[in-house]
DNA sequence: GTAGTCACG
DNA sequence: ACGTACGTGACTACC
């Protein structure tokens, strides 16, 4: 007999999780008669997930009956206040009960009761008759039904993760037994369930009463020994509430259920019924995953795409092509300025021509096309293709749509680089991801078959040409059309020159400060030892903080989640304990430009005595973009020590000159258009100290002489809280002043600034209702967590929509000017070269007879890239190297 | 592969 | 009561 094993499913709780996880797509997700199916989706992949994880013998999916159950007779508030389902996930709701009907899986609700309760009942029964079960919930309170038997899996993030609770695993997480759950809620009570607990006692407090007393019975039994405190006349005072609320938290295991465990036996999908509620939902995708002749779900049934081999002498099938034409050049390294290039493969409607001979490409025939820009072209990856062709001498034009570009626009949540896993996002299944191909990490490489190889590379095209309308369409809809056409991607092409033009680095004046900094770690190393009596690894953390704070016995300040911190805030606070901590922070400091920038560095010039980074502009959340290989948007600057390394970027000729241009305050002037506020907006038309102004508000001055520095470094700090979405907590924490002075900076700086303050509240509410923010391009960022019943998600979220809207605005306006600048140089034949950009900052190298024009030009380009409702200011400096560019 | 630390805007 | 500043990448140690 095999041993059975019973799935029980917290229905509702599930099905919000489902309508959140995909809110976002919300409009997406509608079906030919306008219902919304995106809770319906998420909720069969789900259980498709658990079902092959558990290999459940019986299921049931349990739901609440209504809004009225023993609880709210017993408590009139219970759930109270709660926000009522969304209408869009209410309509699914028969659909649901319909979808588990054909997938062959019982579904059960009662009246007067929760879902919990039909659970705790059946979970009970199932262990009575030596079932194991597995409970899935999004609810923790569950987590009280954990037994040796059943097992309790709550959704951590999203719907995919799941958190697994034994008895042995609720004892280590909160330090108490499942059946002491009840108590603890009784105890804390839930904002959520909307029922009180004990006043001003939390689950700290809580937790620590039990361990003390196991029981809320006992404690009560006992409370006379406690000593008088607030708390204690807290408990005695709430004692009916504290019962009232263990009896709503705990679980019924007794509910007069009309469902036997036999009932709840599961047998599978029923094909027939399956097929048609897809058909009715239009979810096409699963659909193409039931083999419908065998009536059993088989892995993708794969739909390949047929291709022609290229060879020297069929090239002019090329010719017949219709325009867009997708365009493929693969590389199996993500590094394109030095990978080898295995393959490529152009293509449209059906026609697909594959090829591993890269020779082929500097055929006049395929030349041609590929720099003809009349000829419409469609990439996944602009700016790789078009830096590959480059190699090959080959300039690429005429590209006018770059899927990867395009779903990043979309959602920049979807920062994946492989075309595979972009299709499948836009619900694309007819292409593997590449992962899948060839595989990942060491054992990558292409397919011993040729066949799988060019199918792949067939596929890739097809998907390109297939999602191209669909996707322009999603960024027509989303005003995004201006930013992907006539930004994102003439960007990519500007970036690309930057990258192939790279930047020349003296790995002469890198060695020599090697082998400097060598010698300066040897002594500081032999001085730590000294003073810590033995020898050991100062790179190591952890065996740092066993000299600190076990040999030493330094103060514990801060502790990580695996032992002590070492960080740099805490050895600050740490200096005058011991002189140890002086050297180690000098050691660290020169370690790390050691290792990072001179050592690194070195690693990554290439012979042409250049560094070639790769900016990635589909990654980061705000639009900024990031540098890789080497990042050359993180070259110390701040402390002179590190700053030295930029002499070791040097222009490419003798009797040039590096120049660069810098917006100043570029973010909170972007928050000062926005936001509308005239008292900001007057301090920058009137050119003022913005910092020194700020000052002089929050500390009621009349004259800026009165500022002192120490008050202008609050205030800076202070403005910058408010870009990244001010709390007091975190402004306290970077200048060291207490939360409540913090709160009153905030509260005078809100007063001085008060169209500031109404900005930052609507923008969080603009996310709550439509789900994302925008920048002032409509670039758009999806905040799903600002729904969360998580305080830490949903603050986060919060922050993040004030601070995206203002980092995001001011990356559009630099990208603008890049473009622009681009332009600029070419049309005016100027050899100046634009090589780097540094988030406010562009960087070039000039003959030092073109630098009288650059100092114009770049700053009348830059302060005119965007027409705001204050000016933008350009400060522009140059010299010999990257070191000696100061304004 | 993750965590800790630190470099930048 | 909760426990944080926003956005990144590279290096070292350790599992």
């Amino acid at each position: 007999m095999t041993a059975k094993k019973l799935l029980l499913i917290d229905g509702n709780s599930l099905m919000f999780r489902a309508f959140f996880a995909l809110h976002n797509a919300l409009d997406h997700f509608t079906n030919h008669d306008g219902l919304h199916t995106n809770a319906i989706y998420a909720f069969k992949n789900m259980l498709e997930t658990v079902i092959k994880q558990e290999q459940p013998t019986h299921i049931l999916v349990a739901f609440d009956a209504g809004k009225t159950t023993f609880r709210t007779v017993k408590y009139a508030n219970y759930k109270g206040g709660r926000a009522k389902m969304p209408s869009e996930l209410a309509e699914q709701l028969p659909y649901m009960r319909e979808f588990l009907d054909s997938y062959g899986i019982k579904w059960y609700e009662l009246k007067d009761y929760e879902a919990d309760d039909i659970i705790g009942t059946l979970a009970k029964e199932a262990e009575a008759v030596g079932f194991s079960t597995t409970i899935v919930t999004g609810d923790r309170d569950l987590t009280q039904l954990t037994t040796t038997k059943t097992t309790v899996q709550v959704t951590v993030k999203g719907v995919n993760q799941l958190e697994t609770y034994t008895p042995a695993h609720v004892k280590a997480k909160l330090g108490i037994e499942p059946g002491q759950i009840v108590d603890l809620k009784g105890l804390m009570g839930d904002t959520s369930d909307n029922y009180p607990g004990v006043t001003k006692v939390g689950e700290k407090t809580a937790l620590k009463l039990l361990t003390q007393f196991d029981s809320i019975d006992n404690l009560y039994a006992h409370i006379d020994e406690l000593k008088q405190s607030k708390m204690k006349e807290n408990l005695i005072n709430d004692k009916d509430q504290a019962y009232m609320s263990r009896d709503l938290a705990r679980i019924r295991t007794d509910a007069p259920l009309k469902v036997q465990l036999d009932d709840t036996i599961y047998h599978g999908p029923d094909q027939a019924k399956l097929i048609e509620f897809y058909k009715a939902m239009d979810f096409n995708a699963f659909l193409a995953q039931l083999d419908v002749t065998t009536g059993t779900a088989t892995p993708q049934m794969q739909n390949n795409a047929m291709y022609t081999l290229l060879n020297g002498d069929n090239l002019d099938v090329l010719q017949q092509l219709k325009q867009p034409i997708s365009l493929i050049i693969e590389m199996l390294d993500d590094n394109y300025h030095t990978a080898t290039l295995d393959g490529f493969v152009l293509g449209s409607e059906g026609h697909w021509y594959v090829s591993n001979d890269i020779s082929l490409l500097q055929e006049p025939t395929i030349k041609s096309l590929l720099t003809d820009a009349a000829i419409k072209k469609s990439v996944f990856d602009l700016k790789r293709t078009y830096v590959a062709l480059n190699r090959l001498d080959i300039k690429l034009a005429g590209v006018d749509f770059d899927l990867l570009l395009a779903s990043y626009l979309l959602n920049t949540n979807n920062n994946s680089n492989d075309l595979g896993e972009i299709a499948r996002l836009h619900d694309y299944t007819q292409v593997e991801t590449d992962e899948a191909v060839y595989g990942k990490g060491a054992k990558r490489q292409i397919p011993a078959d040729q066949k799988l190889f060019f199918t792949h590379l067939a596929n890739k095209a097809r998907a390109i040409t297939d999602l191209r309308l669909p996707l322009s369409d999603q960024l027509k809809q989303h005003a995004q059309w201006d930013l992907f056409i006539d930004l994102e991607m003439p960007l990519a092409i500007v970036l690309a020159d930057m990258e192939i033009a790279g930047i020349t680095v003296d790995a002469q004046r890198l060695t020599t400060m090697q082998g400097e900094f060598k010698q300066r770690l040897a002594q500081i190393q032999k001085n730590i030892y000294e003073i810590a009596g033995t020898e050991f690894n100062i790179n190591s953390p952890k065996q740092l903080s066993e000299i600190l704070f076990e040999k030493l016995q330094l103060p514990v300040i801060k502790k990580t989640k695996t032992g002590y911190s070492t960080s740099v805030d805490v050895l600050e606070k740490l200096r005058s304990a011991s002189p140890i901590i002086d050297e180690i922070l000098n050691y660290r400091q020169i370690s790390k430009i050691q290792s990072t920038y001179v050592e690194g560095l070195l690693k990554q010039i290439h012979p042409d005595h250049k560094v070639h980074t790769r900016y990635l502009q589909t990654l980061t959340q705000t639009g900024r973009l990031s540098s890789v290989d080497p990042n050359l948007q993180n070259i110390p600057a701040r402390l002179e020590e590190g700053r030295q390394i930029r002499q070791a970027f040097i222009p490419r000729h003798k009797d040039w000159e590096i120049f660069s241009s810098d917006y100043s305050q570029v973010e909170l002037r972007v928050l000062a258009h926005i936001s509308g506020d005239e008292n900001m907006q007057a301090a920058f038309r009137e050119n003022r100290d913005i910092h020194a102004n700020t000052a002089m508000k929050i500390f009621g001055l009349d004259r800026p002489e009165q500022v002192t520095p120490n008050m202008r470094r609050q205030a800076k700090a202070t403005n910058f809280g408010i870009v990244y979405g001010i709390s007091d907590y975190g402004l306290s924490q970077n200048i060291g002043i207490t939360r409540k002075q913090a709160k009153q900076f905030i509260e005078a700086y809100f007063e001085q600034y008060p169209k500031v303050k109404t900005w930052t509240e609507a923008i969080v509410q603009t996310a709550r209702e439509q789900g994302y923010v925008e920048t002032l391009l409509h670039r758009r960022r999806y905040l799903p967590d600002i729904h969360s019943k998580n305080f830490n998600l949903r603050s986060f979220a919060e922050r993040t929509a004030m601070n995206t809207p203002i980092q995001g605005s001011a990356a559009d306006i630099i990208k603008i000017a890049m473009i622009q600048m681009a332009q600029k140089l070419k049309a005016e034949k100027l050899q100046a070269t634009m090589l780097l950009q540094v988030h406010d900052e562009l960087i070039f190298e000039a003959p030092k007879s073109e630098l009288p024009i650059l100092e114009k030009l770049v700053p009348s380009v830059m302060d005119s890239a965007i027409q705001l409702d204050v000016p933008l200011k350009v400060d522009s400096g140059h010299g010999a190297t990257w070191y000696d560019v100061k304004a």
